[in-house]
DNA sequence: CGGCATCCTTCCGGATACTG
DNA sequence: CAGTATCCGGAAGGATGCCG
């Protein structure tokens, strides 16, 4: 099925090979609202859409669905509609996706513990403040 | 020194408070390139920049340029300039980019090894093969 | 070699308005 | 409620040229 990329690790793929789709899988969780959604779906396990916009401030409806669909396409997120009034929508993750929220959960957490040691972001962060 | 975010988790920072720094600090390192930058420099430890970007096909020398000035920034990464001629510039990850080399790299590899149960990402990449 | 400056195009992504 | 549709400004990011 999936055939070899030029120079493999793993056996057949590899990210540093620039046309190995493994590449565009780890672009799309190196995204900047995906590791958050992510997280989210992982804890709560079937969310609502109002509920995860509200859990993750800053983004906007379109954002977050444009994320949803990438998510759902890559086959990470699974989306279910529920023909109420009003109408209702959960997500929830894969198995594939709760497979990839243990790495996701580690950067978040590294991130967390780290930041300290970054002055620069400190700083930037204590001026608009 | 570092003031506590709204919701705390690990008692202060919170990746999902829009704006605690922690989260400037998953953005940057879950940047589409900066994986792949630091993985490098956690393979090879002191590497030039024609290297890196021969290294990183996709990149162009602009887009390399902001990621590693980026990563310098936030002290993940150190530059060293040798008067010589011609210059040469090495770049190495700091211990905490070293540090940040751990969970990245389970990314990487998790992104290669599951990018098969991912039909939808396959399925584009044949097409333009 | 390893950039920075500049130009220029693309498209990301926010705001707003509207629908099933 | 959970979106889609449309518009639009600004930033991302490629190409090119110059410099120490």
């Amino acid at each position: 099925m999936a055939r070899p990329c030029p120079t493999g690790r793993h056996d057949e793929h590899n990210v540093y090979a620039e046309n190995c789709p493994c590449r565009a899988l780890l672009d799309l969780i190196s995204n900047k609202w995906s590791a958050l959604v992510i997280g989210m779906l992982d804890e709560r396990s079937a969310v609502r859409f109002s509920e995860l916009q509200a859990a993750l401030p800053g983004v906007g409806s379109k954002m977050l669905t444009q994320t949803l669909r990438r998510l759902e396409a890559a086959s990470l997120v699974e989306r279910s509609v529920y023909a109420e009034v009003p109408p209702r929508v959960e997500y929830t993750l894969s198995e594939l996706g709760r497979s990839a929220a243990v790495p996701l959960g580690q950067i978040r957490a590294w991130a967390e513990e780290h930041i300290d040691q970054v002055e620069f972001l400190n700083r930037k962060w204590s001026e608009q403040n």
